[in-house]
DNA sequence: AGATATCTTGAATAAACATTCAAGATATCT
DNA sequence: AGATATCTTGAATGTTTATTCAAGATATCT
């Protein structure tokens, strides 16, 4: 039965799910099989055990987020405003009720980095690749006079990226939408400032 | 043999510190009973189970984080002085290389929550009595004048906290003490404007 | 159609785990 | 000193877990 082979994009996509909704330990190999639908010998032939099949999700899910991240940017709107979108996406997207809605990159760092180097090396290029994205398009606004010629962009990227852990973790506590939104607002009033302020 | 019992808040710490090492799921029975040299026997006859020694150890890191908050906000300093000291505490807490020094309640927040309705709300529970705490050091300044009569006191204390969660997870990839004290100063800077200008 | 190579399947395996409990030890009380 | 109650001890238990592998199934090739 040469053919018929899974659809890899999909099944990471299930694990994906299933590793943020249930954590990496509390996740078995059977939850594993049932949400992916394959059985235990596939899993193991494709990604060679669960740890494997962790790393693969959490590539795919940052191959997810960079297509996000575009969506939001790639338009012509003023870097502001589509930072003020995507600021709003996340909000929608943490007060969701019910389905558990995290950052699989933040949780699987909390949970497991400490214990295996090579995972970790995994999240924290990833997290660091999106900083750099907004890094990114903060340099293009000061290059089309968007934003103040000597804004300190990397501290601008960095405290974007540590407003946005926040506001997540923040939201494991509170989903009052309300309250969140007004949250990502003084982040964005923050960010905006900076932008237009002279670094000091 | 009847007396002879064991030091209970002694015990928490020990089982405090190997559940923010390694993590709930991934700490055995055996790595507790090493840690808090209690045989299993005794640990199920004062706790209940693991779960329950868990429990114990979130009621203990909270009042002991009460203590060390009160430490820091008890003298005779304007709040802003005091909340940069606590920061800076932060920092220094974060920019430890090696030993992962975290927050056990927002690690166990993320790791468990969601599967446990009752570890959640005792998190939940701290966490919100944290924000409380801010909350009550900036009523207690607005009431000596040093803050702004009309400044959003809830909001403020919402955003500090965030900021807080944010940091620390940031703090998980990227240790450089300057970057940390950049980010910490950057939020310091973002409270007190707010705790300056009204309100809108 | 038969042979072959490749992939699928899920029961079997072995290790790790939380939890229990009966035997042993010590202090207090009579 | 003896009896009793209380606490300690850690090997045994039963469950859950990740992982393996040999048998089975299907498509392609000759």
């Amino acid at each position: 039965m040469p053919p018929a082979k899974f659809d890899r994009e999909q099944v990471l996509r299930s694990a994906m799910n299933t590793f943020v909704q249930k954590g990496y330990s509390k996740t078995s190999m059977q939850d594993l099989t049932k949400s992916t639908g394959l059985h235990p010998g596939s899993i193991y032939c494709a990604f060679e055990n669960k740890r494997g099949l962790l790393l693969a999700a959490l590539l795919q899910y940052k191959s997810d987020s960079e297509l996000s991240f575009e969506a939001y940017f790639s338009h012509d709107l003023p870097v502001l405003q589509s930072l003020k979108l995507y600021l709003d996406s996340i909000v929608v997207d943490c007060a969701q009720k019910g389905e558990y809605k995290a950052c699989l990159l933040t949780r699987a760092l909390t949970e497991i980095a400490d214990q295996d180097d090579e995972v970790k090396s995994v999240i924290s290029e990833s997290l660091y690749d999106w900083q750099k994205a907004f890094h990114k398009q903060f340099e293009l606004a000061v290059e089309s006079k968007e934003l103040s010629a000597n804004c300190n962009i990397p501290h601008m990227a960095r405290y974007l990226s540590m407003g946005i852990y926040g506001l997540r973790t923040f939201a494991q506590t509170q989903t009052t939408r309300d309250v969140l939104q007004e949250l990502a607002d003084q982040l964005f009033d923050d960010i905006r400032r900076l932008s237009l302020e002279p670094s000091h």
